[in-house]
DNA sequence: TATTGTTATACTCTATAACTATA
DNA sequence: TATAGTTATAGAGTATAACAATA
């Protein structure tokens, strides 16, 4: 069975915050939805050592055999200079490989290994089921409409 | 006029990454929604010389008269130390005051001044223009059901 | 010249333990 | 004993500049 994250025992009294403000404030509630999937993801990755963004990016390199970093760093908006160190996680535990790319030497292909296959497809079926879980008594239209907003906002942020 | 942040330019070339996998990893929609929401927030709080942190916390305690720490830290889902450096932020910059609670001498009562108002007032007038350009395209409806799922997200991930 | 990957570095946000003063 | 606020500290995640190798 799947069980969600509970919330950490709070001492504080049943104080509920007026959300005269808050009400409208997107980014709020965005920050405060994320924390709790961003908690409950990494519960469940802990277990293969995965982080989220490690995570994110054995998913994106299982997805897309022999994308360059670069491609990888856009994939996930981190700076790439930032995502050296992902991949040489990656690649410390076999997961993946860093292939020279023989038409341009400055590149390297990124491609899972059989070890990182496998557990790219024990971890993703754990995602997926907590996931479930923590969406579960969501109405299915609602969890679509949602989904397809976020993905909306991303578009729609770049296009200023 | 209210422009919405553009997406730094990317050098890459125009790779879009195949998300079979990433198609229903909810986290991973979330997070990119958020760090758009969040650049936008940051450069439009710039002017104010706040950020999400600060101007959450002073939306806080416009909206709640007196709260204590406690109280704030469980609103904003941010451990009672980190909140103390916001706190102090928010005083030296005389936005708000700490009075202390005559029935418990331990407790601070956090009220807004006068300076605190206007500048919560001026900011608010601009993230709540700035989130309207951002959503400006997307449906009425599912901005409502979204932040609608948001909000179940927090207390569905709490019942565990 | 420009780009890929890299190093170094700094800054923000977050998390935990332990202290003080009050209750 | 428990709680409110605090200090110190360590860990993630993120952002920028500058470099070597290659295009």
């Amino acid at each position: 069975m799947v069980e969600p994250v509970k919330k950490p025992t709070r001492k504080t009294d049943g104080f509920v915050a007026n959300d005269t403000t808050l009400r409208t404030f997107v980014g709020y509630h965005m920050k405060r939805a994320f924390n709790v999937v961003q908690a409950d993801l990494a519960k469940t990755l802990k277990p293969f050592e995965l982080r989220m963004l490690t995570y994110t990016a054995l998913v994106l390199i299982v997805d897309n055999p022999g994308l360059s970093q670069s491609q990888l760093a856009d994939a996930m908006d981190v700076e790439r200079p930032n995502l050296v160190v992902i991949v040489d996680e990656l690649e410390q535990r076999e997961l993946i490989v860093r292939q020279r790319v023989p038409t341009d030497r400055r590149a390297y292909a990124l491609r899972v290994t059989l070890k990182g296959q496998h557990l790219f497809q024990q971890a993703t079926d754990a995602v997926t089921a907590h996931e479930k879980a923590l969406l579960g008594d969501i109405d299915t239209g609602a969890q679509d409409t949602m989904i397809a907003t976020l993905i909306h906002i991303q578009s729609g942020g770049a296009k200023g």
